[in-house]
DNA sequence: GCCAACGTTGGC
DNA sequence: GCCAACGTTGGC
C-alpha cells in the first residue's frame, strides 16, 4: 500500500494541534466526532497507518496548516456515537452497526510558522489544494503528493519528519 | 424520488 | 456578524 496524504480540519477552540501535542500521551489521540458520510468513508476505508496528515486550523481569523501528524491506527468504530452523554451521540448507532468511524492520529511536529490560507493561495502548487475551494466543508480530504512535498519543503522538515 | 426547509460550516 | 455553500431531513 503506497503512502497517502491527508488534510484534517479542526477548530482550534475545540481541538488544536497544541492539544494533540501536549494533552495526549505519545501525542496521539483518536479523531472522533466526524458525522459526515463522505468523511466517514475516508476514515473507514482510505486512511492507513503511516499516512501523512496536514493539521489545519479552521474557523479562526487566519485559518492555516499548523502541524504535521500521521495516522497511527486505521479506521475503527467511533464509540462516542454510542454514548448518550457525548455531544456526538447518534441514537441510530449500535455495536454491530456503528455507522461512524474514526482513526488515531499522532502529532509529529508543528510547522515553524502557520501556513495561512493567504500563503497557500499565493503559492503556485498549493493554490490548487482542495481546502481552498470555496464551500468545501469536508473535514478530511486528500492531499496530492506534490502538495505534501511542497509543504514539507516550505516547513523545512527533515526526511524523518516528512516521512 | 423530488425538493423546500433547515442546520451547520467556515471564510470573510 | 454576515452569508454562501453544503448536507440532511421530511413532507408529499
Amino acid at each position: 500500500m503506497t503512502r497517502r496524504f491527508w488534510l484534517m480540519k479542526s477548530e482550534p477552540n475545540c481541538f488544536s494541534f497544541e492539544n494533540l501535542m501536549h494533552d495526549n500521551p505519545d501525542h496521539t489521540s483518536c479523531w472522533d466526532g466526524v458525522r459526515n458520510y463522505q468523511a466517514r468513508n475516508l476514515l473507514r476505508d482510505e486512511l492507513h497507518v503511516g499516512d501523512g496528515v496536514l493539521f489545519y486550523h479552521s474557523n479562526i481569523k487566519e485559518p492555516a496548516i499548523v502541524g504535521i501528524a500521521r495516522v497511527v491506527r486505521a479506521g475503527y468504530p467511533d464509540h462516542t456515537a454510542l454514548d448518550p452523554r457525548s455531544d456526538h451521540f447518534d441514537p441510530r448507532a449500535t455495536d454491530t452497526k456503528p455507522i461512524w468511524y474514526m482513526v488515531d492520529v499522532q502529532g509529529v511536529v508543528p510547522l515553524p510558522f502557520p501556513l495561512t490560507r493567504v500563503m497557500l493561495s499565493q503559492h503556485p502548487v498549493l493554490s490548487k489544494m482542495d481546502v481552498l475551494r470555496r464551500g468545501n466543508r469536508l473535514s478530511v480530504q486528500a492531499v496530492a503528493e506534490q502538495e505534501w512535498l511542497t509543504v514539507s519543503e516550505i516547513a523545512g522538515l527533515n526526511r524523518e519528519q516528512g516521512e
